[in-house]
DNA sequence: GGTTATGATTGTCA
DNA sequence: TGACAATCATAACC
């Protein structure tokens, strides 16, 4: 538009001042009367031309461009544009705005930094990841999440690079290319150094909002995936069946009070050490298994009765596995004492409780005890089953047989027992609500004076056997 | 797709 | 600091 008005005034004003004026024309202009009104036409004409270019092809106005260039017109009326220009201020603007560095940017780039997505390659994100996991008091057992984590980090890292370096690139090119154009059209119109490096200014300006928006697309990628692999509520997997027996059973066998010490967790997520389902190989952690404790505790007290049959299983279960225990050290027993008498109770018991399924065992337990509890001493029983070896395949010193040659039905103690816990389930205080305090809490049911067994074995986890 | 189960988080309290 | 209670978010099941 300006160069339209330029030209514009430059044949109606300036040109003939500048003709007239004596400016570096040629000598021919100074030439009078009708000649000169000639010779105004004739320029006039020139500029014309040189307006009429732009709507012609190109081979055309490369030709008109030629015949122009060697115009000998043409130094003065390119002195004159400059001039014009100068006057007019039309050229740079702006070239020194925005100078200041973007406030977004900058985030942009110090989270990038931070992530480990922009900087050096070493070690990138290694420090961010180790970050997070400190964060969340995670330790070896985010290993596989955080290999992923940092698999995925690389990925968007690579993919930020590439793209960056592409900008770059296409930055450059760009910036060849108009610098090229305006050196060749600064032959034919007064283009100055600064403008030129305006030009340049303002396609680095545009390339930079478009890596700007890179950056952005790439922190929130790096948001994500944080959210997805850091965030542990994301990555919740159930524990596996295994590590959910281990930690039921010896939260049945404590349900007097199932408040495992700080060992007892310990030795709990060792023993839970299994793979979680779905094959994510992370192992348990002691917070994990406060964590579930901590649920286990609440949702048992909300509602006993759903946890009733549960807790008859695993007592059972258990109770399988101290009288075949009880079995077994009693056969060493007698092996080692008296190897003449072949025949005890015992023997036939545990082949009895050699069943398939915990159901069945339990079954057979209700139906072999229910009926006639009464015969078994229940009273000394009380919390045999807090004193079963649950977990750590310790001690079973509590369940030794009295070898003293009693009848066979209360020979089997530790069976009789177990069948009194299923007894206990429905009225013992210790498997009913009211093993639990006035608050529904099971501090008072089971106080740390009371509850150390003098006969817990040595290395057992059992850190609060009851009462 | 709705419901239930369950691991994790958060805020509060002793 | 640990336990509890409420809650969230996801998995698992129907």
């Amino acid at each position: 538009m300006d160069e339209t008005h330029i030209m514009q005034s430059l044949v109606g004003v300036t040109l003939s001042r500048a003709v007239h004026g004596g400016m570096a024309l040629a000598p021919s202009l100074d030439h009078q009367g009708s000649e000169d009104d000639g010779r105004k036409q004739d320029i006039g004409d020139i500029l014309h031309q040189i307006m009429g270019i732009t709507d012609q092809s190109l081979d055309e106005a490369q030709a008109k461009k030629h015949g122009l260039n060697c115009h000998r017109m043409k130094p003065a009326l390119f002195s004159v544009l400059c001039e014009i220009k100068e006057k007019t201020g039309l050229s740079i603007r702006g070239v020194h705005e925005d100078e200041a560095p973007d406030p977004q940017l900058m985030r942009l780039d110090n989270m990038l930094l931070a992530e480990g997505v922009s900087g050096p390659e070493k070690g990138g994100g290694s420090a961010a990841v180790a970050a997070a996991a400190a964060a969340l008091g995670g330790g070896a057992e985010n290993s596989i999440e955080h290999s992923d984590y940092r698999a995925k980090l690389a990925q968007i890292r690579q993919i930020y690079h590439t793209e960056l370096e592409k900008y770059e690139q296409a930055c450059n090119e760009f910036t060849t290319h108009v610098m090229n154009l305006l050196r060749e059209q600064s032959r034919t119109r007064p283009i100055s150094p600064k403008e030129i490096e305006c030009m340049v200014g303002i396609i680095h300006r545009k390339f930079s909002s478009i890596q700007m928006q890179l950056k952005q697309s790439t922190c929130e990628a790096v948001m994500i995936l944080r959210s997805r692999f850091l965030d542990a509520r994301r990555k919740r997997r159930n524990f596996s069946k295994q590590a959910t027996e281990v930690l039921n059973e010896y939260f049945y066998s404590h349900l007097s009070n199932p408040y495992p010490t700080e060992e007892a967790k310990e030795e709990l997520a060792k023993k839970c050490s299994i793979t979680v389902s779905q094959g994510m190989g992370s192992t348990i952690t002691v917070s994990q298994v406060s964590n579930w404790f901590g649920n286990k505790r609440i949702r048992y007290k909300k509602n006993i009765s759903k946890f009733q049959e549960e807790a008859n299983l695993y007592a059972a279960k258990t109770a399988v596995t101290a009288a075949q225990a009880v079995a077994a050290a009693v056969q060493n027993s007698q092996d080692s004492s008296s190897p003449a008498t072949p025949n005890h109770g015992f023997q036939l018991k545990d082949e009895e409780f050699q069943l398939d399924t915990t159901e069945s065992k339990n079954n057979l337990l209700t139906s072999m005890f229910t009926a006639s509890s009464g015969s078994f001493s229940l009273s000394s029983s009380g919390d045999m089953f807090m004193s079963m070896p649950s977990l750590n395949g310790g001690s079973y010193q509590r369940m030794q047989p009295n070898n003293t040659g009693q009848p066979e039905g209360e020979n089997i103690h530790g069976i009789g027992q177990a069948a009194g816990y299923s007894e206990a389930l429905r009225g013992h205080p210790l498997y009913s609500p009211n093993g639990l305090n006035g608050n529904g809490g099971w501090h008072e049911a089971a106080t740390p004076s009371s509850v150390t067994s003098p006969a817990e074995a040595a290395g057992s986890i059992h850190s609060d056997t009851s009462n």
